[in-house]
DNA sequence: CACAAACTAAACTGCTTAGTTTAGTTTGTG
DNA sequence: CACAAACTAAACTAAGCAGTTTAGTTTGTG
């Protein structure tokens, strides 16, 4: 439904986006300026303006765009095929865990945290794009695995919402406001208590 | 260490900080004005001028505040005396849940966030007095049960940090990034996941 | 090469903001 | 009531920013 768009306006359009994602990543939105992007970009100010109506209309392009890089990326995710839980739960976990704690994705849920309020639909597209696409592929993972009879659970979805929060404790806050590692509160630690922790709540009694 | 200060100092001090909270909370630190922030707590602009020495250290003053007002608020957090480990762990989890969720907390987790990289040290001084002080309560708890036989884990601080993590799931990220709530992760069901989930690893075995 | 679309640098408008200054007023205290 | 500290309203400086405009340049295409 949309742009055939000429490759050299679509290169400068992605030179853009990149910019400006990198500037908002770094100063936030409302610290950025249009003209620090255009610098970065290596385009004039003028060039941004005709291709977006407005620096809001620039941050939405962006978010967009890392919807849609979500969506590719969570279906490129492969796990091992094991008949073992532990493996396949630390695969996940571990899984989960750098893309958690990665620059670009932590940077994107700093930004939509912060600016929730004032673009909500913003934020729920972005959330329904990432982390809800995701936790639903998750679950469709622990299901088949309650019926190879590796685990056993009941509420699949509100099983997976708790997996996934056990990996969002202090090592992910730490990383999240830029405080020091705690090497008690390792990735490897954090993921191996989340699995420990779920091995034994839901492993199989029959 | 500090300063005896006029009682009409103290008030329009107070007013100024709880109006400048009030601002960042609603429009982010950026997007708020000084003037937003004098007008709202009926004061002059010269009058901040006098007590904060600029729109930064007016900000360092709010979280310090608030740093204070939780060190206070946890020791008040006090727990029914029970000898049931489910009775006692899902008062735990609907005080941390009815916390988590509140418009104050959000709003200073929210800015915490967004503006940590610019504020690393302010960040470090709310961790540390906010969820870090917390989780310290939290395993002094767990300890005690452990010590009474009503649950059996290894390692306290990572068996509390996973725990707080499980009600960090969808229903306090819906409340974060200000969606309609989903009724399946209600913060009650939210809470019995976790508790459940809780039980059934940690209750003890012998 | 001619033409149109896309681009550029730079100046410009109009507005907002942090922070200061001024000149005068309120307020508690002796 | 006298005095000093704290306050006030309002004007001001200096800077930054979103967004526009202008006049001219690059670039792919027929």
């Amino acid at each position: 439904m949309e742009k055939p768009l000429s490759p050299r306006s679509a290169a400068k359009r992605t030179a853009m986006l990149d910019a400006a994602q990198a500037c908002f990543l770094e100063s936030g939105y409302a610290s950025t300026s249009v003209d620090e992007v255009a610098t970065r970009a290596g385009v004039s100010k003028a060039t941004i303006y005709a291709h977006f109506a407005s620096k809001d209309d620039l941050f939405g392009a962006i978010i967009c765009r890392r919807c849609d890089d979500q969506a590719e990326g969570l279906s490129s995710l492969s796990l091992p095929d094991s008949s073992d839980a532990r493996t396949i739960l630390t695969a996940i976990a571990q899984r989960l865990m750098a893309l958690f704690v990665s620059p670009e994705v932590m940077g994107i849920y700093r930004i939509v945290i912060a600016e929730a309020p004032r673009y909500p639909e913003l934020a729920k597209t972005w959330y329904e794009a990432g982390p809800l696409r995701g936790k639903q592929r998750l679950c469709d993972v622990f299901d088949d695995m309650k019926r190879r009879g590796l685990l056993d659970f009941d509420d699949t979805r509100r099983t997976v919402d708790a997996f996934v929060g056990m990996l969002r404790g202090e090592c992910f806050h730490r990383v999240m406001i830029e405080l020091p590692p705690n090497p008690h509160f390792s990735a490897e630690a954090t993921i191996e208590t989340a699995v420990n922790f779920a091995l034994k709540a839901f492993a199989p009694t029959a």
